[in-house]
DNA sequence: GCCCAGGTGAAGC
DNA sequence: GCTTCACATGGG
């Protein structure tokens, strides 16, 4: 890997990647279409991906010689097929698979996923797509971008937001999660909460040590398990999820959260939160193509 | 106007 | 224990 010459592109060769199923998924929050590519901001960097013969092809702004970050955030080692074959095999896992094949995981980084995900609650995507734009966009700071593309922010930390003032925060329509938002950055930003630190806890550990921030319960705590510390078998159970599997593995019947995350921790395999995302992804499309 | 959105915490039985 | 409700804000 060293010694290549800095370059502003690269190409990921990778197979089975939909770029957006991935990006447009609701697992992160700062991409946009742009014909077919697609635009964000990872690790500080403003990037630009589209997908290409022989894989995803990914542009930045300035030169890179090391292209990692990159690669650990799409996950592009992942083989695709050895995680669906993990996947039961029984008709609403089909269904879903066919729906949205070369949907994937990203590996996020922790802050910016928790505080994502902290905004998230009853809010729709693109409201939390705008809540995000506008957090970055005002506590953020700019990246470089080509010539000619409107302006772009880094996610702020938490010690830039710990200094914000909860009024400043509303003002980014986030409402009452602002005050949950504040309490987690002033907590990381404190060292009270490592976020770098936990990578080596166990899943019900981790769980538990997020869980202790207010604003932050076992879904979206599932959330930054699965999205940032890649722990596979966190499974969150959202409003989509919850009808998903009350429709295709319940007929109907009412149950309770502790038996739907029994269940799933016993039904999806080794691989269970990459099984629900194919689940979302599939409830979601599903509810906007029929009317 | 009404209901809902990648929920959570607190109050009420 | 379990059920109900408030919490901001915007879209359908």
């Amino acid at each position: 890997m060293t010694g290549e010459l800095p370059s502003t592109s690269r190409t990921f060769h990778v197979a089975d990647y939909d770029l957006g199923s991935t990006l447009g998924c609701g697992q992160a929050f700062r991409w946009r279409q742009s014909g077919n590519d697609w635009i964000g901001v990872v690790g500080g960097r403003w990037v630009r991906l589209r997908e290409g013969r022989g894989g995803i092809r990914a542009e930045t702004a300035g030169p890179v010689d090391d292209w990692r970050w990159l690669a650990d955030y799409l996950q592009a080692d992942v083989s695709l097929d050895r995680v669906l074959s993990t996947f039961p095999d029984d008709e609403p896992m089909r269904v879903a698979v066919k729906a949205c094949r070369g949907l994937r995981l990203l590996r996020q980084e922790p802050w910016e996923c928790l505080a994502s995900f902290i905004l998230s609650s009853t809010k729709q995507i693109v409201q939390i797509q705008q809540v995000i734009s506008l957090l970055c966009e005002r506590f953020g700071d700019p990246v470089a971008v080509p010539p000619g593309h409107p302006p772009a922010w880094s996610f702020p930390g938490p010690a830039r937001l710990a200094g914000a003032r909860e009024a400043q925060l509303r003002a980014c329509k986030m409402g009452f999660r602002a005050p949950y938002l504040l309490e987690a950055a002033r907590r990381v930003q404190s060292g009270e909460l490592n976020l770098d630190g936990l990578h080596d806890l166990g899943e019900a550990e981790l769980r538990a040590r997020l869980m202790t921030l207010h604003g932050v319960g076992r879904k979206i705590a599932d959330c930054v398990l699965l999205f940032a510390y890649g722990h596979p078998a966190a499974f969150p159970v959202d409003v989509w999820v919850l009808r998903a599997l009350k429709e295709l593995y319940f007929a109907g019947r009412r149950v309770t959260p502790a038996t739907l995350q029994a269940f799933a921790a016993g039904h999806f395999g080794s691989h269970a939160g990459y099984a629900q995302q194919y689940l979302f992804h599939y409830m979601r499309s599903r509810d906007r193509m029929s009317p």
